[in-house]
Formats: C-alpha cells, sequence, structure tokens
DNA sequence: GGTTTATCAGTTCCTC
DNA sequence: GAGGAACTGATAAACC
C-alpha cells in the first residue's frame, strides 16, 4: 500500500499504535499469568488495580453509598449474618 | 417479507421478541428516571440491583477478598475511617 | 423484604421487569439453537437483524463509504480477486 | 506503598503498563482528532481498521453470507441498486 | 466440547 | 453538539 494518499498515511500510523498497544496487553496478560502461578487471585487483583485507577477515596464513598441503600432495602435479611443482626436490632425472628 | 422461507421465519420471530425486550427496556429506563426524579442516585441504585442479582453473600465475600489484597498493599493508609460505619450498623464485616 | 420505602418499590419494579427481560433473552436464544439445528449460521443471523434494525438503505451506504476509503488505501491488493481487479486496471503485474 | 510483597510489585508493574497504553490510546485518539479536522469520517475509519485487523478476504466473504442470507429474505427489494458500483470499480461481488 | 465467564468494541446516553 | 461515561452485544478464553 502506498501512502502518497492521506487516509493511507493515518491509516499506518493508526495501526502502528495499534500494534504497539497490542505488546502492552500481551505483556500485562503475562503478568497475571505469573500472578495466577503464584497463587494470587487475577480477578480480585483486577479489581484492585480498578479501585486504585478511581482512587481509593472515591471507591470507598461508592461503596458507602450501597451499603445505605442496601440498609434502607432491608436487604440484610437476605444473609445469614445479615439476619443475625437484625434479630439482634429488633428481636424478631425471620 | 414473506415468511415462505425458513429463515424469514425465524428471524421474524427473533424480531418479535427484540421489540417486547425493547419495550421492557423502556419501562426500566422510566423507573430509573423516576428515580431520579425523587432524588435517588441511579448508578448506586443500578449497582444494588447487580449486587442483588449476583447475591449479596458473594458480594460480601468479594469484598473482603478486595480489602484483603488492599491491606497487603499498604492501601488502608489511603483510607482511615473505612468501612467502620457500616461494620456497627450491621455487624458484617465488608 | 419491605415495600414501605420508596426505594424497596422501585428496586421491585425494576427486577420484575428485569425478571421479564431475561426470560425473553431466553427465548431469543432458543430460537438461535433451532436455526443452528437446521443449518443456518447464527452469527450471520445476527448481523441480518442488525442491518435490518439499523435499516438495509443506511446499511448499505455505510458499505459505500467503506468500500471507498478502502478503494484509496489500494486494499485490494491484498485480496485474489482485488489483485486481478488492479490488473485490470493498471496493466501491472504485482 | 511498599513493593517488599509479591502483590505490590505484581501490581506496580501493571499498573505501568497499563499508563504506556493508555499514552498510546491518546496517540490515536489525537490521529482521529486530526483525521476528522481533515474532513474524514471517523466511523468509517475505524470500520476499515477493523476489516484490515479482521482480514479484508474473510470480510468480503461475511459480507456475502450477510447477502446471501438477505437475499432469502426478500429484502433486496429494499436496496434498488445494490453494491452495483462497487461491484463494477473490483470485480468483486459482495 | 461445550458452557460459562471475561474482555473488548460499539452504541447510546447524559452532561457540559 | 461535542465529549465522555455507561451499557449492551459479540468475540475470545477458561474451566468443567
Amino acid at each position: 500500500m502506498t501512502t502518497n494518499n492521506q487516509i493511507g498515511s493515518l491509516i499506518d500510523r493508526i495501526e502502528g499504535l495499534m500494534l504497539d498497544k497490542a505488546l502492552i496487553e500481551e505483556g500485562i496478560k503475562e503478568i497475571y499469568i505469573e500472578a495466577k502461578l503464584n497463587g494470587f487471585d487475577t480477578k480480585t487483583m483486577k479489581k484492585v488495580v480498578a479501585i486504585r485507577k478511581q482512587g481509593v477515596k472515591k471507591h470507598q464513598e461508592e461503596r458507602q453509598m450501597i451499603d445505605l441503600y442496601i440498609k434502607d432495602l432491608g436487604m440484610l435479611a437476605d444473609t445469614p449474618l445479615g439476619q443475625s443482626a437484625i434479630q439482634r436490632d429488633t428481636g424478631v425472628k425471620f
């Protein structure tokens, strides 16, 4: 393919960068493989990375919001520990 | 389009169901609009719905895993208060 | 869970609709299974459904745009048929 | 954060690569901006890039499959002119 | 191998 | 209306 035309040049540059990107993604993948071999849970690791990217503080705020809504829903009744907690508070058995 | 052919019949059926699906999605969207008008945070609501779908218990286990990893990273220094408030309310350690 | 609170009521309604939606998605999936059993290619079917949703005419316009860009790139050289076409036009052998 | 622990080291490495990746993505985005300023349609460009990644030949086979199904649906009535222009240029039937 | 899961790209929506 | 964020749908992969 020639690069005489502008569109060709643009797409060439894009594809070059996409190749670089693919190599980096490969590297990341390999680290996760290494982590798994060392007994770490990669799913959790990925969540941790995402949380750090977002900002730990912001994440904590989100959690509090979620917990607030869950509390309003009385959803703790869905969980064994939650049941006992409610029971302790209210004296009502579910 | 005719429905004499088999492929036409199949696609007709699919498109019918997809229409039904779109109507339901519309309904869901309207509820979120109503919720927002009533001062609720729809992003948090969506997370709560997802958590309930996954199972609250499972979600709490995930949180514990994440917090464990974060603790190992020394990241707790970033979150002085952490989840103590929720813990106090529910007796559940997140 | 009670529905005394507003948030609970909203989420109840959302979850009801999500259940309906899931049932419909199940139905769609079954049709694709049936189609596959009858020898149809479900991947192609999904694309056809998407094209019809978008509008066949609009899709044709998109194709023309794509082909125009591809033509400017001289990408036909990448394909056997394309080579002969270029060869016919230019008299140059690749 | 310390890197004394293994998990910390792994996550450090991941985050380093993710930073590199983000920079590259930034670069790609800038090229698309430049392309748009020069009058190109970036949506079409992205599709072209995807097609080249997949392989032009494979893409043309997909198109043929789709057109076959569409023909069986009688949908060609919707597209009087069809792909005749492209066909004339390339000798490739889509 | 086949099903479920996870990552990815594409679309859409909302905000500014 | 442009930009970014969120959600959906599709492909690829991993586990059973």
